[in-house]
RNA sequence: UGGGGCGUGGCCAAGUGGCAAGGCGCGGGACUUUGGAUCCCGUAUUCGGAGGUUCGAAUCCUCCCGCCCCAACCA
C-alpha cells in the first residue's frame, strides 16, 4: 500500500508526530496484553493488528504479555488459546514473550519506594468500607481512617502482608492520591490486595497482587514499550498510570486508546462468550458460530480475510458496531481467489436421465478455480441416475425461474443441457424425482449458440459421497443483541441446521480438516474436525452473494 | 449528576478554513457453462442542532442536544 492510500489513523500520526520530535529516539516498541481468563475473540483481532501492525510498520517490535495478576480468573488452558491464535492470526512475538508476573518482585520493590515516599499506605477497610469511602460520582469521597500510618508502620505492615499474615481482604496498599479527585481512578486507588490463592506461574510464591493499574504501566516501562495501545474505557485510567510512573520516576511509555470494535448480530464480552459455553448454547469456545479466533477458523474464516477485516474497519475513537456483512465480504472475497470449486447437493433430489444408458459413466472436466488457471482441473463422474438440488426444481416455476421445471431445459454444470420430462411424486404430492431427457449434442455443457439461462450443479448418484453439512445463521436475531432487555430472547433457535444427507462429488472425499472450499453456487466450506473417513462434515462459512433470493423475496 | 470521550449517507470511514475520498450495503446495467466472480453507473446541496467569525466553515468561536465509559480488593 502507497502512503496515499493506506488509510490514515490517529495512532499513526501520534507515532509520526513523536518520531518527528524524537520523544522516544524514533523507537517504536508496543505490546499486546491479553488476560489468560478467556479465548480471543474477533475484537481482540482489530487490537492485535494495530498491536504488531504499528510495531512492524515502524520497524519496530510487539512483546505479548500476559496481564496474569488475578490468579482466581487465569489458567493455562487460556494461554495456550491466546498464543495459538496470534500466531494463526499470523503475528508474531518472536522472544519477547513477558508475563506481568515476571514482575512481580520489581513491582513489590516500587511498592515499598511509594511507602517511604509517602504516597503509598496500608488500608484496613473491607472492600464495602473502601466503596462507601470513596463517595459517588457527584460527591467527593473521605480519607481512610488509616489514611496516615507512618512510613515504619506501613512498611511493617505491607511485609506481613507479603509473608501472610493477613487473611484475604483484611488489608490492602493504597495508593495515597486524591480522595476529592472528579476522576474516581484517583481516589487512593488500590495497588495490592491479599489474595492466598496459587497462581498458574508463580504458584504459592505470593499471597499478595496487584492490581491492573499498578502493574500495566510498570510492565510497559520495564519492557520499554514506546506505544501502549488499549481501548476507550482506560481514558479515564491515563492520569493513574501517568502517576504511577512519575511518582516512580521510570521510564515513561505514552497510553494511547482506540474504540474497540462491535460486530453486528453478535457478542463480544468475556461474560456473555461464557455464558453462552457454560449454558450450552453452542458447542463450545470453538462452536464456528462464535466470535472467538478459534469459532471463526473451525467455520472457515482465513487469517488473511480477519487482517484485511481488521485493516478496513480502520481505527478511531468513535463507538461502533461494523455490520457483520462486512466481515463476510472480507471472507468472500480471499476465498474466492483461493478456495477450489467442487459440486455438492445440500438437499437431494434425484434426477434421472431417460435417455442416458443405463450403467454407462462418463467423466468430465471441470475447472477448479475460474479465478486461478494454475489450480488446474478435475474429473467429475456422470451416470443416468443424478442428484440436484431440491430448489433448483419448480413446479410451477416462478417468474424470472432459470432452473428447471416441467419442460423446461437447463444445463447440468460442466455435462449436458437436459429438458424435464416427468416428475414423480408420492402419495402426498412431495416430488420424489425428477425425469429429463439430455442433449449428446450438448457434450461438455456447449449450448451450441442455443440459450440456455441456467446452470445448475449435480452429483452422479453412485459416485456421490455422502456427507454431513452444518449451515449457521447468526447467534442473535438483532444486530445489537446488548441492547436487548432480555439477551435469551434475541436468540436465533435456528443458528444451526444440520442437514445429515449431502452427496458432495468424489474429489471431497479425501478433503482434510481445515481444507476450504467453494460448493459451487452455494457458499463456502470448511471441513470440520468431526469428519470420518468417508464421511466428511462441512460448516459453510459463508454463503455466496444470492441474486435469485432477493429477487424472489421483492417478489414476495 | 462530577469526570472522561464521541457525534460526517443504512454500516464503517477519509477530511484539520477553499468548494463532502473510499469500502460495505443497497438500486440499475453489461458480461457470464456458478442468478458466483468481474466491469460500468447511481446512492450526503450536506457534515448532531442553533447562533457567530470569515470572501469562504464539516473544519475556528459560543451555546445547546444526543450517545458511550467510570463509583470491582476485575482487566
Amino acid at each position: 500500500m502507497t502512503d496515499e492510500t493506506r488509510p490514515s489513523t490517529f495512532i499513526r500520526d501520534i507515532i509520526l508526530e513523536h518520531n518527528r520530535t524524537g520523544r522516544f529516539g524514533g523507537k517504536v516498541i508496543t505490546r499486546f496484553p491479553p488476560e489468560p481468563n478467556g479465548h480471543l475473540h474477533i475484537g481482540h483481532a482489530k487490537a492485535i493488528a494495530i498491536d504488531f501492525g504499528m510495531a512492524r510498520e515502524f520497524g519496530g517490535r510487539c512483546h505479548l504479555r500476559f496481564d496474569d495478576t488475578n490468579p482466581t480468573k487465569e489458567s493455562q488452558e487460556y494461554v495456550d488459546g491466546i498464543m495459538r491464535d496470534i500466531r494463526w492470526l499470523g503475528f508474531d512475538w518472536g522472544p519477547h514473550l513477558y508475563h506481568a508476573s515476571d514482575y512481580f518482585e520489581q513491582l513489590y520493590q516500587w511498592a515499598e519506594q511509594l511507602i517511604r515516599a509517602g504516597k503509598a499506605y496500608v488500608d484496613d477497610l473491607s472492600g464495602d468500607e473502601i466503596r462507601e469511602y470513596r463517595g459517588t460520582l457527584t460527591e467527593p469521597g473521605r480519607p481512610s481512617p488509616h489514611r496516615n500510618r507512618s512510613v515504619e508502620e506501613n512498611l511493617d505492615l505491607f511485609r506481613r502482608m507479603r509473608a501472610g499474615e493477613f487473611e484475604d481482604g483484611a488489608k490492602t496498599l493504597r495508593a495515597k492520591i486524591d480522595m476529592a479527585s472528579p476522576n474516581i481512578n484517583l481516589r487512593d486507588p488500590v495497588m495490592y490486595r491479599i489474595r492466598k490463592a496459587t497462581h498458574q506461574r508463580t504458584g504459592d510464591a505470593w499471597c499478595i497482587y496487584p492490581m491492573y493499574d499498578w502493574a500495566h504501566g510498570q510492565s510497559d516501562s520495564i519492557e520499554g514499550v514506546t506505544h501502549s495501545m488499549c481501548s476507550l474505557e482506560y481514558e479515564d485510567h491515563r492520569p493513574l498510570y501517568d502517576w504511577y510512573l512519575d511518582a516512580l520516576g521510570i521510564f515513561h511509555p505514552q497510553q494511547i486508546e482506540f474504540a474497540r470494535l462491535n460486530v453486528s448480530h453478535t457478542v463480544l464480552s468475556k461474560r456473555k462468550l461464557l455464558q453462552l459455553v457454560e449454558s450450552g448454547r453452542v458447542r463450545g469456545w470453538d462452536d464456528p458460530r462464535m466470535p472467538t479466533l478459534a469459532g471463526l477458523r473451525r467455520r472457515g474464516y482465513t487469517p488473511e480475510a480477519l487482517r484485511d477485516f481488521a485493516e478496513r474497519v480502520g481505527v478511531t475513537k468513535s463507538p461502533n458496531v461494523v455490520e457483520l456483512a462486512y466481515l463476510e465480504h472480507c471472507l468472500r472475497e480471499d476465498l474466492n481467489k483461493r478456495a477450489q470449486r467442487r459440486m455438492a447437493v445440500l438437499r437431494p433430489l434425484k434426477l434421472v436421465v431417460e435417455n442416458y444408458p443405463e450403467g454407462q459413466v462418463e467423466e468430465f472436466e471441470a475447472v477448479n478455480n475460474p479465478e486461478d488457471a494454475s489450480a488446474g482441473t478435475r474429473k467429475v463422474p456422470f451416470s443416468r441416475t443424478l442428484y440436484i438440488e431440491q430448489e433448483d426444481f419448480r413446479d410451477p416455476p416462478p417468474p424470472k425461474y432459470f432452473r428447471l421445471a416441467p419442460g423446461t431445459e437447463v444445463r447440468l454444470r460442466y455435462a449436458y443441457i437436459v429438458k424435464c420430462t416427468g416428475v414423480g411424486k408420492d402419495a402426498a404430492g412431495n416430488v420424489t424425482e425428477v425425469r429429463c431427457t439430455y442433449d449428446p449434442d450438448s457434450r461438455g455443457g456447449d449450448s451450441k449458440g442455443r440459450k440456455v439461462k441456467g446452470t445448475i450443479h449435480w452429483v452422479s448418484a453412485q459416485h456421490a459421497v455422502e456427507s454431513e453439512v452444518r449451515l449457521y445463521d447468526t447467534l442473535f436475531t438483532v444486530p445489537k443483541p446488548d441492547d436487548a432487555e432480555d439477551y435469551e430472547s434475541v436468540l436465533n433457535p435456528a443458528s444451526l441446521e444440520v442437514l445429515t444427507g449431502a452427496r458432495v462429488e468424489p474429489a471431497l472425499g479425501t478433503a482434510a480438516p481445515g481444507e476450504r472450499f467453494q460448493f459451487e453456487r452455494t457458499g463456502y466450506f470448511a471441513v470440520d474436525e468431526d469428519s470420518q473417513p468417508g464421511r466428511p462434515v462441512f460448516n459453510r462459512a459463508v454463503g455466496l452473494r444470492d441474486t435469485w433470493a432477493k429477487i424472489e423475496k421483492a417478489a414476495g
